[in-house]
DNA sequence: CTGAAAGCGCTTACAG
DNA sequence: CTGAAAGCGCTTACAG
């Protein structure tokens, strides 16, 4: 309407392969009448540009459907304003909280934050940070699965911060798991509990050692025996498959690396009718969706998940701006969710 | 090694911010001795450039470390050999099959997937999907909230693919959805259940509008009585929070827009001792994680969300390619899953 | 306040 | 087979 001889539709970008070109800053320049230079100001520094120009700058780009276009714009500041999220299996229940916390960040920041996943593969999680290391502003290695040397070349080039993984000298948002095991282990000893296994997860799993130099340390100082079952996968399939062990092993208590294998482990105990928690208590780690929906329920100890997915794009927006801050992240509290699956241990 | 001036070690690209600048393929060409242009043609164009300098580029871009800038190769071609996959809830156990077949269709094309997510919101879907737009080649869309419309507009200027949503004139890969509603109102009719109810989703969901049009031509075709009930959101809340409703009906059978919503009532069931399925049949849809660990576990319509997913990238794939096929697929074989949540119908 | 120019890291006709 | 040059769409000192 402000167009009279239909200068604007001239203007506008060809068709390409029957798809539209998306029209450019010189587009916008041409048909505004002004440099490009000058169109970018408008568009990106308020107040550096006569109020005029800006308005009728802004009035034609959004005529023309002008949209940025955020990988030229990286070339010259090297700033995408993206983030990446990597996570080893974005389809474990594990990382939902983790997920809407990140979100809830990111949200205010104007940044968009894009995920990875790595199907539980360092060799996937390294070729993949090294194709989206140059397009995005930094990385968000969730649980990685890469040696703390790799994620420290990693760093070399971009922001790195971590989440359920600790590497010297970076920055990295953990659960508090001495708190988390002490939850745990207390529960099952105030129940009367003297022997307890615990089902690992992947041996090059940061928070599987971790957790499980924790429940040595504990059982240790509590006097109680400990027992570690090993599984093929941290899966309810690898929980399931665990049981045998676990009841020949005559342990009367069960903390597992994380839900699911608890799910599965419960799974199994009903198959072979062994009842929980009668014959057998089990606790698990993370209270993903569905912990309470089994029969029996299951106990756990709940991460603050959200509050680790918050805190992480805070401080790696904050790396991404240059805020090197040193301070250590203490360990943030976990919360023991008492459930059908624990209970005092059966006299015989 | 090949090295003994030390000239390696002096054209490492400098430090900025404490942060290492990641090597061009200026730092390579000036290394080897040979135009910059050589450099991309050898990393690029194998064949295109003697044997012996492809040889020695590669191997100084090895040592020197450098990796391909995507935005930068993305300016002149227009290519960033990324696809971005764009889901209104990541963190819905729906579409965890959907995302495993969709990286297995990626890994064979060399392409990078990234995901995005819109928080259920329409306008947060728009937004990214015009951020992503063009750092991307394509877009997956999965169950898009957008207005038929908006989808139109971005396809004009990015191929885009649809899964579980259709819209007129453009790719999309969707379940069979008459088949999965009748195998799940066959199943109930076998069973005697002659009054249906159907717990609906939102109501400005494809899948949801699609699946009760077939719920109620099935029933009227089948002379059943049905009804259908609205709930708040698609969620195991949602779920509870419509028992009342159905109660009070008199219905025999449910079927809910999603399994979601069908845990929830089952649920709500055992707090409200409805016998399940004595009193109330429950078929959800998507036989998501967790249906089967409930008790009682959950009958269900399992869609082949992997084999969708699959067919969406491929499909994306070669509408990248500019493979426009105009055929249009077939909506993709169903399952039904028969568990506990179904019973014959209770003689009073 | 605004224009002209150089540059970000690549690719690709165009010469030779 | 390889170099020199132009261009992709932006940004940002530098002049004026």
């Amino acid at each position: 309407m402000d167009d009279p001889q239909g200068k604007l539709a001239e203007e506008t970008p060809a068709r390409a392969g029957g798809r539209r070109l998306a029209p450019t800053i010189y587009d916008v320049a041409r048909a505004v009448g002004v440099n490009a230079s000058t169109v970018s100001r408008a568009l990106n520094k308020p107040g550096r540009v006569n109020r005029a120009t800006e308005q009728r700058v802004r009035a034609v780009a959004l005529e023309l459907g002008y949209r940025i276009n955020p990988m030229a714009r990286a070339l010259p500041t090297g700033r995408t304003d993206t983030l990446a999220i990597l996570i080893s299996d974005i389809t474990n229940p594990v990382y939902f909280d983790l997920v809407r916390g990140a979100e809830r960040a990111i949200a205010a920041t104007g940044q968009t934050l894009v995920y990875a996943e790595s199907q539980e593969s360092g060799e996937v999680e390294l070729a993949t940070a090294g194709r989206l290391q140059s397009a995005v502003d930094g990385l968000l290695l969730v649980a990685s699965r890469l040696r703390d040397d790799e994620i420290s070349r990693l760093a070399a080039t971009k922001p790195v911060v971590l989440a359920n993984r600790a590497v010297p000298d970076l920055p990295s948002i953990t659960p508090d798991v001495t708190m988390g095991v002490a939850q745990a282990m207390g529960h099952l000893a105030d129940l009367g509990h003297r022997s307890i296994g615990y089902l690992a997860g992947p041996a090059v799993s940061w928070m599987n050692r971790t957790r499980w130099s924790s429940i040595f340390g504990s059982a240790r100082a509590r006097g109680l025996s400990i027992a570690m079952f090993t599984a093929g996968r941290p899966t309810i399939e690898g929980g399931e498959h665990a049981l045998p062990k676990i009841i020949a092993s005559g342990v009367t208590a069960v903390i597992t690396y994380n839900d699911l294998m608890a799910l599965g482990l419960l799974r199994a105990c009903r198959t072979a009718g062994v009842t929980v928690p009668g014959r057998l208590s089990v606790v698990g780690f993370d209270d993903i969706f569905g912990a309470d929906l089994t029969t029996p329920s299951l106990t756990t100890v709940r991460s603050p998940l959200a509050a680790i997915g918050e805190a992480a794009v805070h401080r790696l927006v904050a790396e991404v701006r240059g805020e090197h801050r040193v301070d250590d992240m203490p360990g943030l509290t976990t919360t023991l969710i008492v459930r059908e699956s624990t209970g005092p241990v059966e006299r015989i």
